[in-house]
DNA sequence: CATTGACTTAGAGTGCGCTCGAACTCGTAG
DNA sequence: CTACGAGTTCGAGCGCACTCTAAGTCAATG
């Protein structure tokens, strides 16, 4: 798979594919007879955890930690898993985090629709006021 | 209050403060007789809000169009309420997309624990056979 | 009266994570 | 043979949200 597969395949663009490379996060790619990376679909599967790091907020610093270790292979393990479990901590305080906004965000906009409420019933009133005044004119015309 | 308590007080740094009021987050303050900036408490709930705003990842752009609209007084709410029902999906979303990232994490970390077990297991049967043989010598020598 | 320390402004600099441009090389189709 | 499209490298540029620097003002304190 040539690098423009690739990017469709993963999402990436061949630019970040190509940066990723560069500073670490993939693999170096093997090339082809004209120098042009090649890659084997098993790639994907790791673009994809990379996505999932990357989307709960790991900084590329820890992600290179991360890939470092995994090049290292076996023997890396327990510093892995540890890794990914203090990750996990953040992300679970990250998500309480916005629940607790979420919260907020409920009440401000509880407020905002008893604002719109009252304004309704005041216009409504109105209306009853207008046509209360326009019935009694009626009635007195006759 | 003057800045240096209202940083202290909100977390803010007053380079951050001054910036925010540059842009437009905050209010134009009103200065004491040596043109320095004289705040109000009631401030800090603005502040604070803003900061459930940024938390939960609206961009500085939203947050401009709200602090205007709020500026802008009354007549504004129906606007109001609905930028921020539009960002409290966003945040749904948002923590839905996090929950989902963590049960990759789980699975991951679960994939590293097995690995450490079946290292552990594999130790204690080594452990295991070199005292068997260490016990086969001894009884040999008596 | 001199110093201290908190404040003022305008504008430059930083860190992150890409994103793009320029100039080039290949392999294939017309 | 040449034109095209997809690839290559290197390095510059960008958007975001600050963060900091420099040079200056001011009020209070020793």
């Amino acid at each position: 798979m040539k690098i423009g597969e690739l990017a469709r395949r993963s999402g990436l663009s061949a630019h970040t594919i190509r940066y990723y490379e560069r500073i670490g996060l993939l693999p170096y790619a093997d090339r082809d007879r004209s120098r042009q990376r090649d890659y084997d679909a098993s790639i994907l599967t790791w673009i994809d955890f990379l996505g999932r790091l990357k989307t709960t907020g790991m900084p590329i610093r820890e992600m290179l930690r991360y890939a470092a270790l995994r090049e290292n292979g076996s023997g890396t393990e327990a510093e892995r898993r540890l890794l990914l479990e203090r990750h996990r901590e953040h992300v679970r305080a990250r998500v309480a985090e916005l629940e607790a906004c979420l919260l907020v965000l409920d009440t401000k906009i509880a407020g905002y629709a008893d604002i719109e409420k009252r304004i309704e019933d005041h216009d409504a009133h109105q209306r009853t006021r207008r046509n209360q005044q326009a019935g009694a004119r009626q009635a007195g015309s006759r």
